[in-house]
DNA sequence: GTCTATAGAAGGATAGAC
DNA sequence: GTCTATCCTTCTATAGAC
C-alpha cells in the first residue's frame, strides 16, 4: 500500500543491515508497511509481520531492533515519500482571472485526489494516532508534508497579479481548508459512500469559487 | 478528561450493571476515560484501568463484557457529549454586515476554540485511529458532530438576507475549513507551540474575512 | 458486587545452531 | 543472515470465596 522506496535514498533511516537491497528486508518492510496501514499500530503483532513477509521472527529482529524503531522508519519514509503535488504550476507567468480559475480547479483537483489516496489518508490515521508516543512522526509529517506543500502553494500565490493576497501563506492554508471541507473527514473515518470523481469536482469547483470570489484583485 | 455524565441520559448505553449510579462503574468510566484519552486504544490494559479506579479487574469485569465494548461505551458516550456550540446564534432576525461580521468572529471563536479543547482533540484522534476496527465509532461521530454542527449553522447562514449562499450546507462546511486551517492540524499532531489566545483570534478573523469576501450578498 | 488468585493465550524479544 | 525453539512478560478474561 505504501511504497518504501524512499529507503535506499535515506540510508540514515536503516538500522541492522545496511544493505538496502536485501530481499528479506524489503519484504519485511513491505509487509509491515500493510499491515500497520490497515490495522495500527498496536493491531499488529511482530508475528504477523514476520508470517505476512514469510522470514522468521529472529530474522525480523535481525533488520529492526524494535517494533518501536520498525514502526517509525516506515512512518517516517512514508512522511517523506508522501509529497503533495505543487509542482505543476505554471512558473510565474501571469494570469489572466479565467486562466487562474483553471490552473486553480486543476491544481485543487489533484491536491485533493492526493488528500483521498488511501495512502495518504492511512499515513494521516497513522500519524495522527501515534502522534502522542511518536512525537517525531507528528513533526516530519508536519514539516515534510503540510508545511512544504503549504509554501509551495503561497509562493505561487504571491507571484500572480490577478490575487490580492495579503498574506499569502494564510491564503494558501485557507485553500486548502477549503477542499478539505466536506468529503475529507468522511474519507478519513472511512465512511460510506467512498468519495467519487463527481462529488470530487464539486468539492473542488465550490473550494475555487470561494477562493476567488475572496482574493480576486 | 472526558465527562461521562451522559450515560445516565442513554441508558442503552449501560452493560452489566444498570445501575448508573454505582460509585465503581462511575470510578471505571472516569478512569478509562482518561485512560484511552491520554494513550489510546491498544496501549492501555485493563490491569491499568482496575489500578487507576482503585477496582479489582474482576469488578471490571462485571460491569463491562470486554475491553472493546468498555472502548466502544466510552468514545459513543463522549461523541453524544461532546457538541459544537452553535446554539448561541440570534434567532433570525437579519444582521447588517458589520453585525454579521461581529457575530461570526464570535461563533467562530467559540467553535474553533472548541476544536482545540484537550477533550475534543482525544476523541477525534480515538475515533480516527480505531475507526477501522469500531466502524459505528466513526458513524457516531460524524453523525452527532460535524453532521449536526454544519446543518444548525448552515441554517442559520440560509435565514441572512447579508449573505448569498446558494448552498448553505457547502457555505457552512467551507466556513468550518477555513477554521480549521493553520493551527487544527498542528494541535492534532500534538506539535508546539500549543495555540495560544492571540493566534486563535487571528485564524478566527483571516476566516471570516474570506468568508464575507465571498459571500456577503 | 467485590475481592484474590490464576488460568490460558499472545505479545516482544532472544539463544544457539547452521 | 537465517532458522527453530523458547523465554519471560503482559494481556484478556474467569473461577471461587465472601
Amino acid at each position: 500500500m505504501l511504497a518504501v522506496s524512499a529507503l535506499s535514498r535515506h540510508p540514515q533511516m536503516m538500522a541492522g543491515s545496511e544493505d538496502a537491497e536485501s530481499p528479506k528486508r524489503r519484504a519485511i518492510l513491505n509487509a509491515a508497511t500493510e499491515l500497520f496501514a490497515a490495522r495500527g499500530y498496536g493491531a499488529v503483532s511482530m508475528d504477523a509481520i514476520a508470517r505476512a513477509a514469510d522470514v522468521s521472527k529472529a530474522t525480523l529482529y535481525a533488520h529492526f531492533e524494535s517494533k518501536d524503531r520498525l514502526f517509525a522508519t516506515i512512518v517516517h519514509v512514508a512522511c517523506l515519500e508522501n509529497i503533495m503535488p505543487a509542482d505543476d504550476l505554471p512558473e510565474d507567468g501571469a494570469l489572466d482571472m479565467a486562466s487562474l480559475g483553471e490552473v486553480l480547479r486543476t491544481i485543487g483537483g489533484r491536491i485533493l485526489r492526493f488528500f483521498l489516496l488511501d495512502r495518504s489518508l492511512a499515513i494521516h490515521r497513522l500519524v495522527i494516532a501515534e502522534s502522542v508516543r511518536f512525537p517525531e512522526l507528528g513533526r516530519a509529517f508536519y514539516d515534510n508534508g503540510p508545511v512544504a506543500g503549504r509554501q509551495r502553494l503561497a509562493a505561487w500565490m504571491a507571484s500572480q497579479p490577478a490575487l490580492d493576497v495579503p498574506d499569502p501563506e494564510v491564503a494558501a492554508e485557507q485553500f486548502l481548508g477549503l477542499l478539505r471541507s466536506g468529503l475529507y473527514l468522511r474519507a478519513t473515518l472511512g465512511l460510506a459512500p467512498a468519495p467519487d470523481a463527481a462529488a470530487i469536482e464539486a468539492v473542488v469547483a465550490a473550494a475555487v469559487g470561494t477562493f476567488l470570489r475572496a482574493y480576486r484583485a
